[in-house]
DNA sequence: GTCACGATGTTCACGCCGTCCACATCTAAG
DNA sequence: CTTAGATGTGGACGGCGTGAACATCGTGAC
């Protein structure tokens, strides 16, 4: 992808680092962004990045960004579109997307969620923002309570657990014993799992 | 702790090495486990490590062990006695117990406990057995089905919902946006997650 | 008791990394 | 045309993990 230059200034080297740091993460996660490497694939010599970024954790946290843009973009195609015509049985539908979209993401682009969500020292965004899947998991259960589904007392606090799930989900799936099971039966377990967090706070 | 030693061979390295890798990552997380560091504070040539390491990732290995033991003796200490009478009762807040055990110990030694759950390439263990705290989990369920409060056919797979809900939680304590928020609060907010997907997984 | 050998620790060296500093080159505003 | 600011280069430093050759120790065979 990245093709070496002939001018002396590159154009915009600030995107091509990000784009670059993106190929490498793909595949290798958060410790695969290293800076003299990014800067060797573009072409330009290591100290160039330091003109648009203050370090290397800068960078990371440029590119981490970036990604969790494209996985809340990921989660909302996935959404499958429910026909069920129920108000309340909708707003269930939307928050089980929203949690196997998590999931699935995490699964199809290991490399990518552990640098978005795994990274050392947190997922601070440049922006300050809060992540953008996180804003998805927010208005699915703000649905919920609009369908009247979930009691509008036990909504306060109920994004900490429905996010501990999947995302939890996610650590096993890519780093711990579910690493490699069949994608099928990893789909099945996440399917589970996001049913009984989703009752549990709905509340029996 | 690691005092330099006058003899030319230390007497049992290999013991000291993960002594003082305990104590680095303690405080810095797995990141703060430097070979060269280690050797240095024990008074010892670098490579006198592999004597009894095949590489840095075989000591992190070793030393991530020896966490999870501590982790689980940990819960165990943690395990509240309850005061209900009933089977079921009791069952239940056995499984309680295992995961606000977990939670707090996440909490309470952020560092070990990343090194322990969020090491790199998974939490494979040199002996291939299985994380202690997970077992602790195991043996939780089985006694949920013992005291028929957990339907038999619903007892497979359920370790993975409550393991991921736990797990979620003590990243987003750690890592996440509750990571510096009052210990109280934190503390409700995991007694909340664990006791809805109980809910969740013991069915409506 | 001596000697040889395996276990353990040292020394030197290599290539990688992130980052600082001084300097070179380009571009745009006056 | 000049000049100042933005952008990229080159060289250097210290830290890291690790390989190869060498040094030192304890121990069992004779």
């Amino acid at each position: 992808m990245p093709e070496p230059r002939d001018r002396y200034h590159h154009g915009d080297l600030r995107a091509a680092l990000i784009a670059t740091g993106l190929d490498l993460t793909r595949t290798g996660g958060p410790d695969a962004l290293r800076l003299r490497e990014v800067t060797r694939l573009i072409g330009v010599s290591p100290n160039a990045a330091y003109r648009h970024f203050a370090n290397h954790q800068a960078l990371l946290a440029a590119v981490a960004a970036e990604v969790q843009d494209r996985m809340a973009q990921s989660m909302r195609e996935h959404t499958v579109t429910t026909d069920a015509q129920e108000l309340g049985a909708r707003a269930v539908a939307r928050l089980r997307g929203v949690g196997l979209g998590y999931v699935g993401f995490a699964v199809d682009e290991p490399g990518w969620f552990r640098l978005a969500f795994f990274a050392p020292e947190g997922v601070d965004r440049p922006d300050g923002l809060m992540p953008p899947p996180l804003s998805l998991l927010h208005e699915a259960l703000d649905a919920l309570v609009e369908a009247s589904v979930l009691a509008r007392e036990r909504r306060k606090g109920a994004e900490w657990s429905c996010w501990s799930t999947v995302h939890g989900f996610a650590e096993l799936a890519i780093h711990g014993p579910l690493r490699d099971q069949p994608r099928q039966r990893v789909h099945g377990l996440a399917e589970r799992a996001i049913d009984e967090i989703i009752a549990g706070i709905l509340g029996s």
